[in-house]
RNA sequence: GGUCUCGUAGCUCAGUUGGAUAGAGCAACAGCCUUCUAAGCUGUGGGUCGCAGGUUCGAAUCCUGCCGGGAUCACCA
């Protein structure tokens, strides 16, 4: 039993042993002692005043008198202002310390065949472009939670769903067809997904433009647009002002109305956008022409998608596809639709409709018979939920799909998935420029290989500088200056709470001193070099740390932080969030580094004192090392 | 407009079930390497926790209203 519940125990004993009155447990409120003051825990005695009838200094003496002399481990304690420290001593402490010794998995729960298992999804690339700093966040944030999930004890199953097909895909196909001349990532020497992205954005810009020339040739059948000049101009003038709090006056909104049927009529009718839908009706029906440039193309993105997850160290037990999930999808929408869960409407369209549910009514297939988002997102559940005994599904997937999963979780239970009520959309935020969002058909996203080649490049000028690693091989410095710059990447991701959105400026190159993930690294550097150190000397260390010593102010700091990695690890998987984590082991690191300059270690002559520093900079860095493993980021030796 | 979400130092972010004097890093300035790795340590300056009420012994945290940013409400995925 932890100290924590011992004392709220003992707070219970006390209340009633001195004032007569049986208290709820929630009265007795035990936290941990801030780091200013003296002391390991702290009991807040205001809630306890009502019974004491005594005032806060008096009450907390009270308590304090009788904790002191019913538990062996509390060498002290002091009153501040209602709030009662309790000091341990040092002994409690150091055989804490030898307990964490043996356990090489210090902080992690084992899962056994009785575990429940968790289903994490993250990833889930489209195959039309490469991946940018949003994916590189969700790929981080899912390795991560799946890590903290196993740690507490849950079998983990990580897949992807790669969003294979659909109008998308088609378009950048068809971009290739009419203006590629047959170029190949082998001809070109372009990266396989980047290529394929190039053709989407050139789609894009031949879209619009037809739909210019469109809108010019259609004007003259608005006489609301007679008057105007320029259409865009006029158009985007509009719905500024329908934003503001004046609005639109009657005039204005009829040439609004008249705007957005002429957009909509143009975005519609463009002969590029009439081929894309040809092409995607060919797909479904298996057209061997389209089929086949489809699987080259997407053969290509493949290859170019695994050098990005290999680079960033991702990985997946199982991959889906839309495209073997589809039309599984679509079966499942029209037994439901038997079973009355869905409606067809006249134009052949199906239908959910949630209104009961506080929601809107929702397209699950096309009048033309074909799938939309969420149609494959069931078949996908159903393909999963026939692989795996599937105790909790979690979806890693921004928060702009918040109303998505909202829907979804519904159908699911409609369509009677058991885990479907309570999925989990662990939902996160959305990577910003300082400019706003980034926009991959204005060419302002950030990379994911360019992102990590630049962090690699800047690890490696800045540990040559530092010579750090003369003596190391080309080759094994090369996987330290990988290991630093993923380091600072991940932890510079990981470290900011999940659910916000956050800043990302890339003038502004990463940082690799201060709250970084290269600090913590090099922390645990540092305490390996002592171990080096140490042996050189001919001094080893012994299987458990003496306990008759004291221990001092920066020694208990640690010892205390170290013996609440657990309940950090619980913390994380509770609240799904990396973060806690993280910010535990900078907390962890910096502590240490201030213990570090302040502590002779090899250089204590007291030995006893020498081996209990050197017992606790081992579990220090083990703890570090774990802690930096639930992020996905390796620790180096030497740095 | 409806729903959801965020607002903490110049910038990027922490802040536990409500708890003590709201913390880090970056940037700026001033120090510390003839002892275990200076990617480190120490110090200085920097705050109306968006605003106004409310609940409470106690509010950055909970409630209400307002202001501001973002998302979403597609036969795109």
């Amino acid at each position: 039993m932890s100290m924590e519940l011992q004392l709220k125990g003992k707070v219970i004993a006390a209340v009633k042993e001195l004032y007569g009155q049986e208290i709820n447990e929630n009265l007795a409120q035990v936290q941990i002692t801030r780091k200013d003051l003296t002391g390991d825990f702290t009991i807040v005695v205001f809630p306890l005043l009502k019974i004491s009838k005594k005032s806060p200094e008096e009450t907390g003496k009270d308590i304090g008198e009788y904790i002191k002399a019913s538990d062996e481990n509390v060498a002290n304690y002091n009153v501040v202002k209602g709030f009662l420290n309790i000091e341990l001593a040092s002994d409690y402490w150091l055989k804490l310390v030898n307990n964490i010794t043996k356990e090489e998995k210090y902080g992690y729960q084992a899962a056994n065949d009785d575990s429940p298992l968790m289903m994490i999804e993250y990833s889930s690339p489209n195959t039309n472009k490469p991946l940018h700093l949003g994916h590189i966040r969700n790929n981080l944030l899912g390795y991560s939670l799946s890590r903290i999930a196993a740690a507490n004890g849950y079998k983990v199953v990580k897949t992807n769903i790669v969003n294979d097909r659909g109008i998308h895909i088609c378009k950048s196909m068809l971009a290739w067809k009419k203006w590629g001349n047959g170029a190949t990532p082998e001809s070109t020497g372009i990266k396989g997904d980047k290529l394929v992205g190039d053709y989407y954005v050139k789609f894009d810009q031949e879209y619009k433009a037809e739909i210019k020339t469109l809108i010019a040739n259609h004007l003259k059948n608005y006489s609301e647009l007679d008057e105007i000049k320029d259409f865009s101009e006029t158009y985007s003038a509009l719905k500024a002002q329908k934003k503001t709090k004046e609005g639109l006056d009657d005039e204005q909104n009829k040439q609004f109305k008249a705007c957005e049927d002429l957009s909509k009529y143009a975005e519609n009718n463009a002969p590029l956008i009439l081929e894309a839908r040809e092409m995607l009706r060919k797909w479904e029906a298996k057209d061997p022409e389209v089929y086949k440039d489809w699987e080259t193309m997407n053969g290509w993105v493949y290859k170019g998608f695994d050098v990005t997850y290999k680079k960033l160290g991702v990985d997946f037990d199982k991959i889906y596809y839309e495209s073997d999930t589809y039309t599984v999808g679509r079966d499942m929408v029209l037994s439901g639709l038997e079973k009355d869960l869905f409606y067809r409407r006249d134009d052949n369209s199906v239908w959910c409709n949630m209104t009961s549910e506080g929601l809107d009514e929702k397209l699950l297939l096309r009048k033309d018979g074909t799938s939309v988002y969420m149609t494959q997102d069931i078949g996908t559940a159903k393909l999963r939920f026939d692989d795996f005994d599937i105790d909790k599904m979690v979806y890693v997937v921004g928060n702009e799909q918040d109303y998505h999963f909202q829907v979804l979780s519904i159908l699911l239970d409609k369509l009677g998935f058991n885990w479907g009520k309570d999925l989990v959309h662990f939902s996160y935020g959305m990577v910003e420029l300082p400019e706003g969002k980034m926009k991959s058909r204005e060419g302002t996203v950030v990379d994911a290989d360019d992102l990590v080649d630049e962090m690699v490049n800047t690890a490696r000028e800045m540990s040559k500088e530092l010579g750090k690693l003369d003596g190391y091989s080309e080759e094994d410095a090369e996987t330290v200056y990988k290991m630093i710059a993923l380091g600072a990447l991940k932890y510079f991701i990981l470290k900011v709470d999940p659910k916000k959105n956050m800043t990302f400026n890339p003038a502004e190159s990463i940082d690799f001193n201060g709250n970084t993930g290269p600090f913590i690294q090099y922390t645990h550097a540092r305490i390996q070099s002592i171990f080096r150190k140490a042996a050189e000397k001919g001094i080893s260390v012994a299987a458990e740390a003496p306990t008759n010593v004291e221990i001092g102010e920066k020694e208990n700091n640690l010892i205390r932080m170290i013996s609440n990695f657990p309940n950090i690890v619980a913390e994380a998987g509770r609240v799904f969030s990396p973060a806690v984590i993280a910010n535990f082991a900078y907390d962890l690191a910096k502590e240490y580094n201030q213990f570090y300059h302040d502590y002779p270690i090899l250089f204590e002559e007291d030995e006893d004192k020498r081996m209990m520093r050197l017992v606790l900079c081992k579990n220090v860095g083990k703890t570090i090392k774990n802690a930096m493993w639930l992020l996905g980021i390796d620790v180096p030796e030497k740095m």
